[in-house]
DNA sequence: TTGCTCCTCACGTCACGTGAGGTGGC
DNA sequence: TTGCTCCTCACGTCACGTGAGGTGGC
């Protein structure tokens, strides 16, 4: 029986690189037996080649190198069972978080396909569930680039820096604004994610409820005053009027659709 | 309305680090507006202020900025879904991928923490469901080191690379040979992972069924023979004999435990 | 003048892969 | 002598973070 075998042979009865075992050998993970001095050449005994196979098989788990070399300079399974068992929880984190991005994406898609009611009818209802939103306030002096920019900075703000946000912003109006031809929004808004564990000021919950809608290009062109004023001639609403951006490219949103939600 | 932002107003505004600015420059990702040849000062455009944030959005899904950035320049909606598409296939991948190491990773703890049948008895019965090895054939003459290397080998065989393993190792033993207090064994194995999707000339299978068992570091020190033969005088067994490696540690696999399997 | 911000290198990250250029043993 | 294997650099990976050392504007 064979006592030394060259990196090469090593390499290929593992099925590692001799690369890789090089590695080992320089960050002082796994050194050959004997490493001639003249040459350099390394020796590994039959002895080591277990000792690269567990560190492969502990790899295969996605613990790091640094993870196991303790583990396997130590030796004992004391030292082996509190790493795997972190790789547990570690892993578990990561699928709850893959869950969570996949939500967010499928979130996304929707907000780029999503089309309304249908094109049948100018108005369309929709039931919706309670959101939370951050919001500013807008002034009638403003630009659109200044509420952009006072929404940037509050999202930055300590308070609402840990909050995640869904990619959907909008503005509040007023009904009377709108029949009346005019945009001219109380606050500018993003979405969050989700309800924020504490109250924060800036951050306001959109009730539940039914909503009568429409789509306009709203920072572009003038909507149908006419027909606006006369669907809500008679009825009665709860004042909230939302307007949801929904961009149709990544460039420019002068000319996004937005969706009118007028609270019943 | 402030029309250029410095590197610091705008990394500060978005939330991101001035060094991200830099970086995204340099790699042609997003440039500043307007450089100032004389000093080298980037100054952003408020315009650009969503780009940023975009990115940043992309990322939080897991996409690379090289994935993310054709979709930024193409700008159109076409672009944007395959790739979030993409990436939500990818971390589908990720969850089963994490499910398969958890599941790997309980193994391997419940491996190092099986203790047999409990220590009442000497000997235990259990029933074991179908497993598979890849086996080679040990030799009179080998040694141990032998039979180490030569699965070794045959595990990086062109036919058997392509396999998981599970990390326990095993020998396949004759009745005969155990109650004459000789360990003289057939074949030396591992577990692998699943059953093969192609029947392989070395992956064997060992049929479910009830076993009887006890423990032995059977590599180091002689098992109690008499006990061994007055059990088994009057029974009928199979013929199948395993033990099965169960280390205590990761350096020295001499006076590992051995739980000897007897199908009946 | 003093802070503050800005700049450009250069190095580090993780576990190797991929050359480049050269040497030693059969 | 010719392949083959071995060796040591050195660079690249991904998206920045972290200094070092120096400059420009209020």
């Amino acid at each position: 029986m064979k006592e030394l075998y060259t990196i090469g042979e090593t390499a290929k009865l593992l099925g590692v690189s001799t690369q890789t075992l090089r590695y080992y050998d320089r960050e002082d993970i796994l050194k050959p037996v004997f490493t001639d001095e003249a040459t350099g050449y390394r020796y590994y005994s039959y002895k080591q080649f277990h000792i690269v196979d567990r560190i492969k098989y502990l790899q295969s788990f996605g613990l790091s190198l640094e993870e196991i070399e303790p583990v396997i300079k130590d030796g004992s399974v004391d030292k082996l069972l509190p790493a795997l068992n972190g790789r547990k929880e570690a892993l578990l984190e990561e699928i709850s978080s893959a869950v969570d991005k996949i939500r967010d994406i499928d979130w996304y898609i929707n907000y780029f396909t999503y089309t309304g009611g249908g094109n049948e009818d100018f108005f369309y209802h929709i039931h919706e569930p309670a959101r939370y939103i951050l919001e500013v306030p807008c002034y009638p002096e403003d630009e659109l680039s200044d509420m952009e920019i006072r929404l940037a900075e509050r999202k930055n703000t300590e308070l609402y820096r840990h909050l995640s946000y869904r990619r959907q912003y909008g503005y509040k109006l007023k009904l009377d604004d709108l029949k009346g031809g005019q945009f001219k929004p109380d606050t500018y808004f993003i979405y969050t994610k989700a309800k924020p564990a504490a109250v924060l000021p800036d951050v306001k919950m959109i009730p539940e409820g039914d909503y009568v809608c429409f789509r306009t290009p709203i920072l572009k062109e003038d909507w149908d005053k006419e027909l606006l004023q006369t669907f809500f001639a008679g009825r009665k609403t709860e004042g909230l009027v939302l307007a949801l951006e929904f961009e149709d490219n990544l460039v420019d949103w002068s000319d996004a659709m937005y969706e009118v939600q007028v609270l019943l």
